[in-house]
DNA sequence: GAAATATGTCAACAACACTGACATAAAACG
DNA sequence: CGTTTTATGTCAGTGTTGTTGACATATTTC
């Protein structure tokens, strides 16, 4: 991320009103750009990994939760990852194709089909999981606990510092940047 | 969400190795799905409001942006939602024809484009910005801080706690149940 | 005047979500 | 025991959002 400093032009169409864009500063209303930031870093590695293995974002959630909860039925799965079960069959199709993942008959009910990695599956569950620790585990001891200006707000500060510590390093500066020109913007 | 007791099937093909599936704890492991899960009742509040318009969530990220940082220019929107030019201009484009946003030929440099809301853009904004400004401010000022068992992590007990209370409310248990069965079949 | 920059656009394609309809096996119920 | 419900699988079509690659235009910079 490269943004550079504050410009204008003619001055927006906008007028104060309701919200009155750019305004209406809320207590927390940073965390709502820092989850984006966050999450998306936080998914961009896995992502790299799965490139590689031609899976996506679906594979990774359905080899992800399978890999926690061995055991998982068709219907869990469908109602952590809230999708369609045609959407799901799509990638566990290729998880199982691929031997990551392996049906097993329920024994209590045997209609139901019980989800569980193979050693293949666990590995590169593994993996996954290894970067996305590696980056909470950074982003709970990281020392970039810059207190706000104002006063306490009760969890607000080490959620914003959280979010902000999860961000890829190198861009850190340059959200810290985006989010200070509106700041400006506002204290005008 | 409804998630049963937990079940077993013929025992999985995975052994002790590595990660050895669903073992392996780290502190903040349980950040990863808690990220998923309010990361998903997060953007839910916004797609409900922008299906009756027609719009998605790329619409809802650019309205976003431009909202909230008036005068962007492209290369600084794509800088920050890291997509293609083609991708953009796609959404873009339905928000300009529309009449949410406008663009203006920067002063200094004309030929880049400086992006505003219009009225209308700085409403539907404004709504999106609320639905989720509420979210974020409920979580803040949740009570449902329960400690964790073990000692203190530094930052970890609040995060955890901000995530577990941007979760929908209703699906808050069913998300603690699950996690649960996690850490009971780690503890054995 | 040539080269670099900011933006726009056409075309094709891939991932991942959705709806609707239909099929099968097993469990549950009366 | 037969009907109904439940858990799962599958076919077909569609929409949103991302991608690559190629090319066009206006403006700034060197």
């Amino acid at each position: 991320m490269t943004l550079p400093a504050t410009q204008t032009a003619g001055g927006a169409t906008s007028e104060p009103g309701h919200h009155s864009g750019a305004a209406g500063q809320s207590p927390g209303d940073d965390l709502i750009e820092l989850l984006f930031f966050a999450y998306r870093d936080f998914v961009g590695d896995p992502d790299r990994i799965l490139a590689q293995y031609g899976f996506g974002r679906a594979h990774h959630r359905v080899l992800h939760f399978v890999d926690r909860y061995p055991g998982l039925t068709i219907a869990e799965l469908l109602d952590i990852l809230r999708i369609t079960k045609q959407s799901l069959n799509r990638v566990l199709k290729d998880l199982i194709e691929q031997d990551y993942i392996v049906q097993k008959t329920g024994t209590s009910d045997r209609r139901q089909r019980l989800l569980f990695c193979t050693d293949r599956g666990t590995a590169l569950a593994g993996d996954l999981i290894r970067v996305q620790t590696h980056r909470v585990t950074r982003a709970l001891a990281d020392p970039a606990a810059v207190p706000a200006e104002g006063g306490l707000d009760g969890g607000a500060i080490s959620a914003q510092n959280f979010l902000l510590a999860m961000i890829e390093p190198e861009e850190r500066a340059a959200v810290r940047r985006l989010m200070a020109r509106r700041a400006r913007s506002v204290a005008r």
